[in-house]
Formats: C-alpha cells, sequence, structure tokens
DNA sequence: CTGAAAGCGCTAACAA
DNA sequence: TTGTTAGCGCTTTCAG
C-alpha cells in the first residue's frame, strides 16, 4: 500500500543528473542567483511536476529556522473575531504562507502555553487579538524573536492597532441626536448609555465620546445617565427595565453599547409594544446583521475588520516600533440608509 | 541581542551529564520503557525547566514524519461554521495538539491546493467542513496517507458525518403545525416551504421531511407549495411577496430554508402589519440567537456542532471504513420555550 | 555554471 | 540503565 514513499530532492536529482543543491535552487527559485542555466532549471521543474513533488516544509523549517506559518491568537469566535479571521486567513494564503489560527478563550495560561507552543513551530509572525494578557505575550515573542502585533486589545511591547473608540461613540451618538423624536419631557428627552464595564478602556472611551456630544448639543449631562457594569445581558435588561419604569417610559436616545447588551434590551423591549418601541432612537456600537431587520430603527457600529486587519500587516512589514498605536475609526451603519419601513424624526 | 540562541537536548545533555537520547527519552515520555532511572529523567526534566526549553517541533516532525498538527478546511466563517471551528480548536487543544484552521471560500482550486500545502507540513490529520471538492480532497489524503473525515459534506471515499435533514424536517414541521392557528381559508392554511435550492441534498432531504409530515397530517401535499431555487435573500423577498399578493395574507405557517433566506423573508415581513406577522408560525432550519428576539415566534433548527465534531473525532479515532456515514439529528429550538410574549395557539 | 558536504534538532535502532 | 550513531529532507557555504 505504501505507492508513495514520497519524492525527495534527491530523488529528482538523480532523475536530472544534477546535483540536490541545484535541484534545490532550481525548485525555490534561488537559482538565478546561483547562475544555473535557465535550461537546467526548466528541465528540473518540469521533472519535479511530474513526480507531483511538494517540498517537505517541516524540514526546510528544521533547516532555514522559519516555517512558512503565521498565526493569529483570539479569545473567540463571535462575530467579530470570526470576521478577523476571515481577514487573515485570506491575507496569509494570498502571501502563500499558512494560517494558523488558535483560540484561547480568554483563558490566561491558555494564551501562554498556546504562544509557547506556536514558538516551538517556529512561527514567522504572530497576530493577537483581543489578548487577555498582551504585555506576557509580546515578552515571550520578544525572547523568541517572533515578530508581533496586537489588534483590538492594545500593546505597550510592540505594535498595535485598535478601533478608535471614542469618535466611533461620538459618531454614533450624533446620529442618534439627529433621528430622535423628543417625547418633550425632561428626563425621557436625555441619552442614556447602556451597558459594558467602565473599568475597561474601550468602554470608557466610548463613554468619552457619548458625553462629548451629548453636552455638546444638549449643553448639560449627569453620570446617571450611563449604566456601565457590565456586558451581560441580564444587566442590560435590567437596567433599562428600571429606566423604563422610572422614566415612564422609554428615553427617547438610548446608546446600547456592545451587541451582548443589546440582546438584553431586546429581551424587555419585547414586553412593550411596537409603537413605544419605535419612539426610541437607538444606537448599538457593535454590528448585527438582524439589526437592520428588526421593526424599529437602530443605528449600528462597525468594526473595520478588514481595515484593522491591513493595518497589523503593514505594521508588521515596517517593522514598526514597540510602542506604535494605530486607531481605527469604525463605520456606521445609520438605519436611515436601511430600506425598512421604520419611523424616523420628520 | 542574540540572548537566547535556543538551548538544544544537547545543552542540557552536557549540563545533566547524560546523552541526547536520554534526554530525549526524559523529556518526552518515552523514559519509562527506556528503563531509565526515574532519578535522572527527573534531574533532566528540572534542567530542561530552568533553561526554559521547548522541543523544537519541526526537528520533531521530521524526524517521525508527523507534525503534531491537526487541520480544518472549511469554506467561510459563518457562524455555523465558526462554532464547528471553534469546537474543533478546543478539542484539539485538548489533546496537546495545534489546531490549523483553514478557509477556502468555497473554491475548488484554494481546497486543492490548501490540502497539498497542509501535507507538505505533514498534518496528522484532516478534518474537511463543507467541501466543495470532497473526493478529490480524499483522493489526495489517501495518496499522501493523511487520515481524514468529512462533516456537514459527505464523501464516499471516506467516513463522514452529517446533519440529518430530514429528520430535522420533520420535527420542525411538527413543531411549526403544533403551535400554528388556522385562519380558515383553504389555500392559506397549507403549509409553504421557502428557500434552499432543491437540486442540492441538503434542501431535497428537507423538502422530504416537510412533505412527509404535511402529508401525513394534512392528508394532501402539492408541489406548488416548494419554493426553492435559490438561498439567495433576494428569492426569499421576492417569493413571499409574491404569495402573500396571491394568498392575500401570509399562510398560517411558513418553512423558511437557512437563514439567508430567512432574512429576505424578513426584509418583506418588515413591510406589513405586525399584527399580521404574528398570525403565521414560522419554522427556520438553521439557527440565529435574534431569531428568539423578534416580535413574533420563530422556530428554529440548529445543527449540533458539537456532536458533528465529537462524532468526527470519533470515527478518526476508530479508523473508521471509508463509506462510513453518521447522521446527526439537529436540535429544535421551539418559539414556546423563549421567554417572550409572543403568541401562539391556545 | 554546478557539486560536495555539513548540519538544522530530534528520535530510534543498536550497542554496551 | 545509558550512550553512539545514523539519518529525516532541506539549504547553504565553499570549492571547483
Amino acid at each position: 500500500m505504501k505507492r508513495t514513499p514520497k519524492r525527495t530532492i534527491y530523488d529528482i536529482a538523480r532523475v536530472a543528473k544534477a546535483s540536490p543543491s541545484t535541484v534545490s535552487a532550481a525548485l525555490n527559485g534561488t537559482w538565478k542567483n546561483r547562475r544555473i542555466r535557465a535550461e537546467t532549471a526548466e528541465r528540473i521543474i518540469e521533472i519535479a511536476r511530474e513526480f507531483g513533488y511538494s517540498t517537505n516544509l517541516q524540514a526546510r523549517g528544521l533547516r532555514t529556522a522559519r516555517s512558512g506559518l503565521t498565526a493569529l491568537l483570539m479569545p473567540d469566535y463571535n462575530r467579530f473575531f470570526s470576521n478577523l479571521a476571515e481577514a487573515f486567513s485570506t491575507k496569509v494564503r494570498q502571501k502563500g504562507l499558512c494560517p494558523v489560527i488558535v483560540s484561547t478563550d480568554r483563558d490566561y495560561d491558555e494564551e501562554i502555553t498556546t504562544v509557547e507552543k506556536l514558538a516551538s513551530y517556529a512561527v514567522d509572525s504572530l497576530f493577537v487579538a483581543g489578548a487577555a494578557c498582551p504585555e506576557e505575550i509580546s515578552q515571550y515573542c520578544h525572547k523568541a524573536h517572533i515578530d508581533h502585533v496586537f489588534i483590538d486589545q492594545p500593546c505597550s511591547l510592540a505594535p498595535s492597532v485598535v478601533t478608535d473608540h471614542k469618535n466611533g461613540a461620538r459618531i454614533l451618538t450624533e446620529e442618534m441626536l439627529a433621528t430622535r423624536r423628543e417625547v418633550g419631557d425632561k428626563e425621557r428627552d436625555r441619552p442614556y448609555f447602556l451597558g459594558g464595564d467602565c473599568h475597561l478602556p474601550a468602554t470608557a472611551q466610548r463613554i468619552e465620546g457619548f458625553r462629548d456630544i451629548v453636552q455638546q448639543q444638549l449643553g448639560e449631562f449627569h453620570d446617571d445617565q450611563i449604566f456601565a457594569n457590565s456586558y451581560n445581558p441580564d444587566y442590560a435588561e435590567e437596567q433599562i427595565r428600571a429606566l423604563y419604569d422610572r422614566l415612564g417610559g422609554l428615553p427617547s436616545t438610548l446608546f446600547v453599547n456592545s451587541i451582548s447588551s443589546f440582546e438584553g434590551a431586546l429581551r424587555f423591549l419585547l414586553t412593550i409594544p411596537e409603537e413605544e418601541v419605535k419612539t426610541c432612537s437607538f444606537g448599538c456600537f457593535d454590528f448585527e446583521p438582524f439589526g437592520k431587520l428588526l421593526r424599529f430603527p437602530v443605528h449600528m457600529i462597525r468594526q473595520r475588520h478588514n481595515v484593522l486587519m491591513d493595518q497589523a500587516f503593514a505594521l508588521l512589514e515596517d517593522k514598526a516600533e514597540p510602542g506604535t498605536l494605530i486607531t481605527i475609526k469604525p463605520e456606521l451603519y445609520s438605519a436611515r440608509d436601511s430600506n425598512s419601513n421604520i419611523i424616523m424624526k420628520k
């Protein structure tokens, strides 16, 4: 059954009446500098084709101390990271390299051991998205001489590319205010911010942007307009219910931070009449295709996964300085652009 | 800056005053059979720890003609495949191996070249999900002596595990019928099937299951209850609109095949009053968390990605025969179980 | 223009 | 109980 004992360059060399080194050079393109006769090279390449030869990448890797593997480390396969993974995969394959994607479940130890394992395979470079412990990872990579870059969650010891949360929040807030209908009640006409964790940088920056615009356009802002103690959908559900009860209705403007919080809010919204829901101008700092298909308008912010990835590759190629931080303004998906029968101001 | 010229077993051997082979054995567990003194082994392991030693996996791979890499090939990162990828990743890491996930965009050539590349890395085994060309992939794997298994899209030349579409459709149809409210109009009370491609096996099997139950419970069935010429959302949108116009309202039971078709249907549903939408019993042969958060009941079918993956691993471990086909009954997410204010029969 | 030979780091016979 | 040794398949000086 061993019909294919796997050909090597030695087999080819024998048939081509050339030496292994010549074959090697011919096959991997180095033959121009080795001044090998084009004719010889072509002959070798032809034989290799006939043999169905393919380079043993482990052998090459052992010899060159590289591997042709490019790795992406990420927490899980939620929509955003899945999109990142897809962009990554495409890019890496275009370069003729092999993508290795490992998810580590936001687990500190898993992240470290995974990086160690990847180093053992001599991956050429490492992309780290949404890391739990960026600094440790970066330290290890430096020690192991692995080029690396951070995405979404920055690291002070390496180049990073992240979403511009503050400006994203500004844009979203502006759009919410531009499309809202005031109800004439002071309390209900104040914009509210729901969900996320204000102790985490991403949420904190979004709150900043939100506050900026609110203050600028409405003149005043109070901290009790913010409910940001958890990403948990249950938290969002509770808070919006409480708010609804207190105000005697929905606020006219609600900034929902993340899809999970939006899910919680939606669970509450199911319990009140559709007409009421339609009176509120919603913004969601995250993107979910189904958001366009609800029976009320929702503006959404989408992280540009492709741009983030492109920039990450660029940072690596340019061998950017450790501290380098690139921020990418996210995209607004305005409910105004949906072709739905949603009701808005005017 | 080359502070870490990377330790090898030779470095350890020197310090431990042992031979490289002893070190090797001690470090990879083979030392029991090699009858190495426990004391020696421990000493070696200790030194390795101090050195921060880690095995060069490319060298080991070259020597053993294996790699410790386990690969998953899939079309893209949609929800289902992302879930598969996550299950895969977790399982592989548990085994101490390294997952390699490559998406090939449903491209025939990409699939083949990717398999070739993976073979060049001597991956230990290959999981292929939703393949465009299963047979070719399998042939190549056989030639290259790579253990492989197919998921979702079966292959006659290798073991496969797929979803039981027919029974899934039965379950879904039963649930839709059990929860529907008839409107008293003969035409509108016939169940309809929307979306998918009846020339593809998956859709064909779902139609079979749908028809089975409809015939069994309602006695009659006509082919014009089926609209299955495309997965495109636009197609679904058009067809449901036409149906609505013809019937003078929604049917009381609608089986929507796949999330993309559901999206199309939803676009139409946005254009009619909520009260009308609530009169229809919807089923979707796919799972989407937001489906539970709509303002009307939707029963959903979810492929058991974890079970599919578990079975795929089992097939490989048992070295299952080439023709082996395992079918997995999918899961029903009944709208009856959602804690929403949806309106149903009774 | 081309070949010989060393060696990447590891494992597994085979000796001892 | 341990050491010696021969490669795995490739790339890369160095010598022609």
